[in-house]
DNA sequence: GATTTATGACTGACCAGTCAGTTCAAACAA
DNA sequence: TTGTTTGAACTGACTGGTCAGTCATAAATC
């Protein structure tokens, strides 16, 4: 069993953590390149700037978010149970990447105008996959049919962060521990 | 009819326009100064430092913020107009205060320990009034008796935030003319 | 020993914060 | 009324520290 060392994924490992400790500007380089146990200078072997490194961490997470968001709303089962999976992903999520959704950057600078577009481009995709789970919900009669598609995706969403968020201030708790049960329960009564 | 400036304030309203634009980092001291119509140093006659401004900047947002809130969830009207109500005073906030929830300070650097528990402490203090809200509308035969309150308030503040970010970046409106009541419809079917 | 990869001391840009000098309105003196 | 003093408020050139990014050199790899 040989170790296959990716330079260009420890890197990308340390920048998320680095900048979801301490936030982008706080970062520096070098802390970066310790934590990935190198020096400064290679890291911009594999990066051109630090704004690129940040942007290709950036879009690391988001795809992983995006692609596992994608896999549950749109799988077979209730809506019931997609929710909670959707909760479970958000928590293990969160627990992995601790500190993602600090960091998303309204910043101008940190974000090309492609990578912008990109960004909005992957949470129409998200959204889209969410509506189509309303969708099915709907054809399964689990769901009433006047729902307001795009306004039940914004509040599926906008409150699951406000609960993750609120409820590991409160309690001392691993974002996995959480029990999604409580929001599950609330958001199906505004779609039933 | 004298025009007393009052320079504390002036630069007050310059930090929050120049902070929201360009970030706390990205936004010098110079160009708060320049909007502000006045000079760097002056800045120092009324502000310790650069961080110190960015907290009284944020303080007084919040406080106004809270205040707003608290007065309509409090007052004596039915649920459906409170939740109207709180949807208008979000956007009117977001039209003046723009970019302020933009730059929620997420980085330890720019809030001290005791600014942090007062924010925190602001938040529960809006939590309660919205609580109580639930309860005087549980208590008018509104709201389903039970609601848990805890999860209702989360779901409501964090899908009010979503509802508006997507819908400004959607249309391109001022926050004032999105209309509210596709939300409120919403979460009063959660409600009720 | 040639080529690729890694290193870390160095440089130049940047900017928060300082402070010696300026302004000006109001208080006082003539 | 006019000239003079005072000091609080303001100014902006300057300083010192920080850090992204470079590059000559060293180490590793083939």
């Amino acid at each position: 069993m040989t170790v296959i060392k990716d330079r260009r994924m420890d890197i990308l490992q340390a920048a998320l953590h680095i900048f979801s400790k301490k936030g982008y500007h706080n970062a520096k380089i070098e802390d970066i390149a310790m934590e990935a146990g190198i020096a400064k200078g290679t890291i911009y072997q594999y990066f051109s700037s630090k704004q690129d490194l940040f942007q290709q961490m950036f879009r690391h997470g988001v795809e992983r978010y995006g692609q596992s968001l994608q896999e549950i709303a749109t799988n077979e089962s209730h809506i019931r149970d997609k929710l909670l999976a959707l909760a479970q992903s958000h928590g293990k999520f969160l627990e992995e990447h601790i500190g993602m959704s600090e960091i998303m950057p309204k910043e101008s600078k940190l974000m090309s105008k492609e990578m912008r577009c990109w960004v909005l481009e992957q949470r129409d995709h998200a959204f889209s996959s969410l509506e189509e789970m309303i969708e099915q919900g709907i054809a399964l009669g689990e769901v009433r049919e006047d729902t307001d598609k795009g306004v039940a995706v914004l509040a599926i969403i906008g409150s699951l962060f406000a609960y993750y968020e609120k409820e590991s201030r409160n309690k001392e708790m691993k974002f996995e521990e959480i029990s999604p049960m409580p929001w599950v329960d609330f958001i199906l009564r505004a779609l039933q």
